[in-house]
DNA sequence: CATGAATGAGCATTCATTCAT
DNA sequence: AATGAATGAATGCTCATTCAT
């Protein structure tokens, strides 16, 4: 009987499998970010995607496996947009202003990256570090960082002895906390994170601070004309 | 056998209720720093405390009621050793720099305390919002920031324009990424925060980071010693 | 071997939802009426039904959702029970002795019923309260009890100047008593409310009670054959 | 130190052993009444009696105890209420009205009274076959009901081949009902059982009901000057 | 007498996961 | 590929009861 065959296929849902994936990994993403590992809910997912729960272990065989591909997904996204920079043509100083503002925008941009790498540190790392193959991709020496500062260090614009990571530590942190800690911070201190003219001065105050501190000191220093603003979106980022 | 009497005594139940609502509080820290609000369980808090899991809400009422008096007891702690600071008879300069290195020092010796507001700010800050009290308490005009600025900005050693809760908040956002984020960041660059090197090169590069930041710069500051005070804005240092 | 698979496959999932929910609520009943809202257990029910607690929580989403359902399930099946009753073929005396025979017949073969309707008196009402959409359907104009009065008043056997949910209630107190006080009088007066001979006794005894207390007097009513409608007042028959 | 004595015996609560007694009866007996065995909290009581719940169990030895003493104290209430009946010098339908509506105005009045026999019967009247002194007293040959019956038999006032204790019961029913399902019923029919008007009608209602039926039949009946109005606090109550 | 502290068993409910279809 | 039904192990919390003072 096709007909009633053709009733129940039109009764199913009609999705292809890869939307149905990329589905739940949207949801997962919100869900997880929002709530951490243990707080996330396996069937709130589901319900958001309008799928049956034995779904979501049907694809990524378990929460766990779910958390897992959100969290490398979260990775390979931040990467790809930092591909997008281009520092070559721009002066060291530019540079890293380039990439301090690309850093806090991306936060900003995407709270909910910060959120899953700050459930992930809640969770003592223990799921990274079952994803083996982004180690290396993160903390390749083609690091972008590295290059503009040692193109400082050799046009004479930077101060030397100070650590690649440890800047890239240093930028991280100045446009992390805003996202992080924006509800204990913004609570005891009466102040909106989320403001526009707030997020557009600390935007200025973090490349400002790091271009200061990587300028090489007052005697030797030259003409910095700096051009800081440019408020676009490239520039590279620094995986957490 | 007075001996073995007064032991089992002790042994058995020591009825001492102070002692035992501390040591919940204590075993509490732990767990809600290391799993958040959602991940804690309550029993684990009472096995740790070898009491019955009903002393915990004979003592709190709840778990988010234990929550809270976690979460208030390390916004209590900080404030506690904040206040042993003595800046009076330091430079400004000097005096943020022992600033920084407090605030560093004690995200470091205190991870449970980051931990904490990691938690909260996952939480959405729901909780904190509970806790009236604080607010002013944290707020208070005689901020250690905004004296020592205020004496730079006077004597001509601090740059101005800048706002005394973006540099407080400069200062924690430094010391507090190694500690939040010490997992991922660590796995992803194979760095150890824990190693003392490493805590002395990033204490003394933060340090430096502030007090370049906020130094008048040769030719121009110096000069304009004046009163920045855009008063009803000061903040004390340290919470989160 | 197809029969030891066909045993297996039913006794280990039987995977019938209808007869699941079924099974809950039937054990549910027992479970509620013997012991009440409080006193019942859920994991009693889950243990008679030989189901996952969890079960429960699924076709019934609360303790307070399955005893809902009973509840409504209750009253549903008297009011089943009830529209079989056939009067119209009988004279009103004869009619409203059937109808007190029957109400009393259904509480001594349905004490589950009585003791869920003083189960739920007990809550003070608090869950009926709930069930809307009962309310109507059991003081529905067409009450057998109205018809049967209005009958014996249009014909003159019937006293006038009674209400006919007095009425109701009459016959409901006289069948209800023995089922529900049966442990405390029965204690009290050495009586034992199930033996037959005595239920016979006390069947007639009803019935007559209520016959002869309608009865037209001799003297008076008999003429007085009136419509005594206050109409909008009428009620059906069995519920509590 | 007779001070130091003397102010620790005037912080503690002055009460007297007899006062703390009665004291967590009264509270027992709203408590047990309104919510059942199951329900009702011990807990709930000493916060009620401003007493530590560590003194029920001084006075009561266990929740059960406690409860077993509230339903003793509840029938030894209705029956010395009943004692003040004075029935000799009134007609035997009177009497009997008097009886009927005494034990009508005892449950509308005492409400726990009601509740509590519920619950025993609720609970399969397990704790009252725990009260074996009390049988005997209620079902004394001396009973009012017996007396009165007597009385009408003997001038022919009354019909014979009646039960004494079935008689009882069916005054008890005919007043119990209103009370103890007052919510479900009150709900079903939008009655409110508490209307004084209401109550005035069912009162008349059920002395009627109750003498008509006793009545001797109308060959025999004699010139029936009942006065059954009186509406006092007098004649004798039965205990359920 | 009286109290506050302490306990252990139990209870309603949730949740990640699996199975049959 | 997809679903609804089913499960077992927690989980936060309550409550009657006891103990030390």
């Amino acid at each position: 009987m096709p007909i009633s065959k053709v009733e129940s296929a039109a009764l199913r849902k009609p999705k292809n499998p890869e939307k149905s994936r990329a589905d739940i990994l949207e949801a997962a993403i919100a869900e997880f970010a929002s709530r951490g590992f243990d707080g996330a809910r396996v069937d709130a997912i589901a319900r958001q995607t309008n799928t049956a729960r034995a779904m979501i272990y049907y694809y990524f065989k378990s929460k766990e496996g779910l958390y897992l591909a959100v969290l490398e997904d979260a990775y390979v996204r931040i990467r790809k947009a930092e591909q997008s920079l281009d520092l070559a043509h721009l002066s060291p100083e530019q540079a890293i202003g380039e990439l301090v503002g690309f850093t806090f925008d991306y936060y900003q941009r995407h709270p909910e990256f910060v959120a899953l790498v700050v459930a992930e540190n809640q969770a003592g790392g223990r799921f990274i570090r079952k994803m083996r193959k982004m180690k290396r991709q993160n903390v390749s020496g083609d690091g972008v960082i590295g290059e503009v500062l040692g193109r400082g260090w050799r046009d004479g614009s930077f101060r030397s002895g100070v650590d690649e990571i440890d800047v890239h530590m240093t930028i991280a942190a100045l446009g992390w906390f805003q996202i992080a800690n924006r509800h204990t911070f913004g609570h005891l201190f009466h102040r909106d994170f989320a403001a526009p003219a707030t997020v557009k001065r600390h935007r200025a105050l973090i490349i400002g601070m790091v271009q200061q501190f990587l300028r090489a000191s007052a005697t030797t220093d030259r003409a910095a004309a700096s051009v800081n603003g440019r408020s676009g979106e490239l520039a590279e980022s620094l995986p957490v």
